[in-house]
DNA sequence: AGCACGCCGACT
DNA sequence: GTCGGCGTGCTC
């Protein structure tokens, strides 16, 4: 007898089972999903029983022990950890580590788990809830019950559910981030694992975490881009790895939130879920209004731009006069270097696709990642003959310097700058203030005290070349406005306000048949599933070859699997040189129904050194 | 991936 | 003599 076991321990991707002999006396009690103890090179480390075998091998190292009787996980829950790892092309131990994180150095043996509940397999729903208010986001909750997971895209977001959830079910909440610490993990996981608390707000780690149990999952702020794991291995988007959990628990799934994703725009469309509110006629999601929109400043006029200010004269003079809160809202998203006119707002597009070209330097020419099209960079704009400008935007520091100047000798208000970097506030001062932030300064905003609001660098973010740029903008700007009191001044400041996002402001429906009819068209989400792979070496032309030869190498495979799916690229990547290596990659667009079971099986065909991006909320960054 | 080992240069 | 920085190689 031998014993397949998953080391807890993050390992490459071609390691998944290591063998070991079984000891006569742990024979009898050895199960599936049961933690154990395991020799591992040196040391001794946890690992999980995957399954036991009749081979015999002499040679293998003997198990240490098992850690507790009771098993950690279900079969069914290790299915899925396996599933997952062909899809996201991991080795299965990274997975496992993420569920068990704070397992490190404990022993478990004197307490009691509770076991995992297998549940009868019924119809389970999916439904959307659209909140326009404080009032109806609490709704929500408000008939929540025990085994609920509800998961938000930051840390800053558990406390605003925490705040609105019914006092009688406080106590059984229990939150997960990853921030906490390792004791503070333990403890948590115990009480989940325990059954002690039975409603988890988390973020989206806590995807992983061994549930008993689960009737419902709700993700909130369903729109935002951090349910997407961008920065770290696996790359998995919430959004995904929630349908796996629903089959697996047998669970009702809902997502909510102010401003719907387009994705999700599309499947409410399509019926595949159930709209909390009622569709118009023809089929509209939102009630035309025009009440408390967004003021758009056109800043397209020479006046301005001999002037050379951040701000309209207009504005100017409202924050010279503002007597309660204002804030400055900039973003700083985007890695491409594009060009922008900044006189009339002209940016050069791809006739096709009709995003932001790219601009490089060494060839001087403009191109487009999306398709072939390039042109030479003439630096004066066709439209009105004035300067071109290469990567328009301001930093913090430039829109601190001009309001200081606006404010002149008036030191009736604190100015504070604040981004992912600097997001401590003092809170000494009880002076009005001028916050100049990024979207991490949201969470200190107060927004009774906030009169005046001006989202500053929105061209700029209008030219970056990414897909998803115009959604995240849209869902920007609504934020902004389903937080700021109802007196408040909301401004946008843009050099081209003929853009579809200004039109669709009192008419919301209007961006998103816009913008997903270009999806269609580009064959992207969530027309097609798109998986990104690329891969970064110490040489520009070897990334260029590698990525080159194993899109070809794909090409074959998809021809011999009979799939329905094509490449984007070979590209490079932007910034093409990022963390020492050149990077060099591709986007495989899937059209088949079941674009999971084709993406598992082109993964046979990408080379070890190669990341991959399920689902990708950048098709160009690295 | 992550850890141990080993080679070599800088310091007590 | 020995501390530590990081390149290399291995995990049943």
């Amino acid at each position: 007898m031998i014993v397949k076991v998953i080391p807890l321990t993050r390992l490459p991707r071609a390691f998944s089972f290591f063998d070991y002999t079984i000891p006569e006396n742990l024979e009898k009690s050895l199960k599936t999903g049961q933690l154990v103890e395991i020799p591992f090179r040196s040391k001794n480390i946890f690992g999980i029983v995957y399954d036991i075998e009749k081979n015999d091998n002499e040679k293998l190292k003997e198990l240490k022990s098992i850690v507790n009787e009771i098993a950690i996980f279900s079969k069914k829950q290790l299915e899925m950890y396996l599933l997952l790892s062909e899809i996201y092309l991991i080795s299965p131990s990274v997975l496992l580590k993420m569920s068990l994180l704070p397992l490190q150095k404990r022993k478990l043996q004197k307490i009691a788990l509770q076991t995992v509940t297998e549940k009868a397999k019924k119809e389970n729903t999916q439904s959307y809830y659209f909140y326009n208010s404080k009032e109806e986001h609490k709704k929500i909750y408000k008939n929540i019950e025990n085994n609920t997971l509800l998961i938000v895209p930051e840390v800053r977001q558990i406390e605003e559910i925490k705040k609105i959830l019914p006092k009688k079910l406080q106590d059984k909440t229990v939150v997960w981030y990853s921030e906490l610490s390792t004791k503070q993990k333990f403890e948590n996981w115990l009480q989940i694992k325990n059954g002690e608390k039975t409603i988890i707000i988390g973020t989206r780690n806590a995807l992983f975490l061994p549930f008993n149990n689960l009737d419902k999952i709700i993700i909130d702020f369903e729109h935002d881009e951090n349910l997407k794991s961008w920065d770290s291995t696996p790359k998995f988007q919430t959004k995904d790895i929630v349908k796996f959990l629903q089959k697996l628990y047998s669970c009702d799934l809902s997502f909510a939130s102010f401003s719907p994703s387009f994705e999700k725009y599309y499947e409410i469309n399509k019926g595949q879920i159930e709209y909390s509110k009622k569709l118009t006629k023809d089929k509209l999601l939102f009630k035309n209004t025009k009440s408390n929109l967004p003021t758009v400043i056109n800043i397209s006029n020479k006046n301005f731009s001999q002037n050379k200010s951040v701000f309209s004269l207009d504005l100017e003079e409202r924050i010279r006069t503002a007597t309660k809160d204002v804030f400055i809202y900039i973003n700083r998203k985007g890695f491409a270097t594009t060009t922008q006119c900044l006189n009339c707002g002209y940016i050069a597009r791809d006739p096709q696709t009709n995003l932001p070209l790219i601009y490089d330097q060494s060839k001087n020419i403009l191109y487009s990642p999306y398709s072939k099209f390039s042109q030479k960079f003439s630096p004066t704009c066709p439209e009105c003959k004035s300067e071109l400008i290469k990567n328009y935007g301001y930093g913090t520091e430039l829109v601190e310097q001009e309001v200081k100047k606006i404010r002149n000798t008036e030191i009736t208000h604190d100015i504070i700058k604040l981004d992912k970097d600097s997001n401590q506030l003092e809170t000494t001062s009880n002076q009005a203030r001028i916050i100049i932030g990024t979207n991490a300064a949201i969470k200190d905003i107060n927004w009774k005290q906030t009169d005046l609001i001006i989202f500053l660098d929105i061209d700029r973010q209008l030219a970056i070349p990414e897909y998803l740029s115009q959604e995240n903008i849209w869902h920007n700007i609504q934020e902004i406005n389903y937080y700021r009191n109802e007196q408040s001044n909301f401004y946008i400041q843009t050099n081209n306000p003929e853009h579809t996002i200004f039109k669709s402001l009192g008419e919301k429906d209007r961006i998103y048949r816009t913008e997903l009819n270009t999806r269609q068209k580009l064959g992207l989400f969530p027309y097609q599933y798109v998986v990104k792979y690329y891969c970064g070496t110490d040489s520009e032309n070897k990334s260029k070859n590698l990525s080159e030869q194993t899109a070809k190498n794909v090409m074959t495979a998809l021809t011999k699997l009979a799939k329905n799916a094509t490449i984007l690229g070979p590209y490079e990547m932007q910034p093409k040189y990022f963390r020492k290596q050149y990077w060099y990659g591709f986007a495989l667009k899937i059209a088949d129904k079941n674009p999971l079971s084709v993406a598992k099986q082109i993964n046979q065909y990408i080379p070890g050194n190669f990341k991959i991006d399920p689902n990708p909320i950048s098709l160009l960054s690295p």
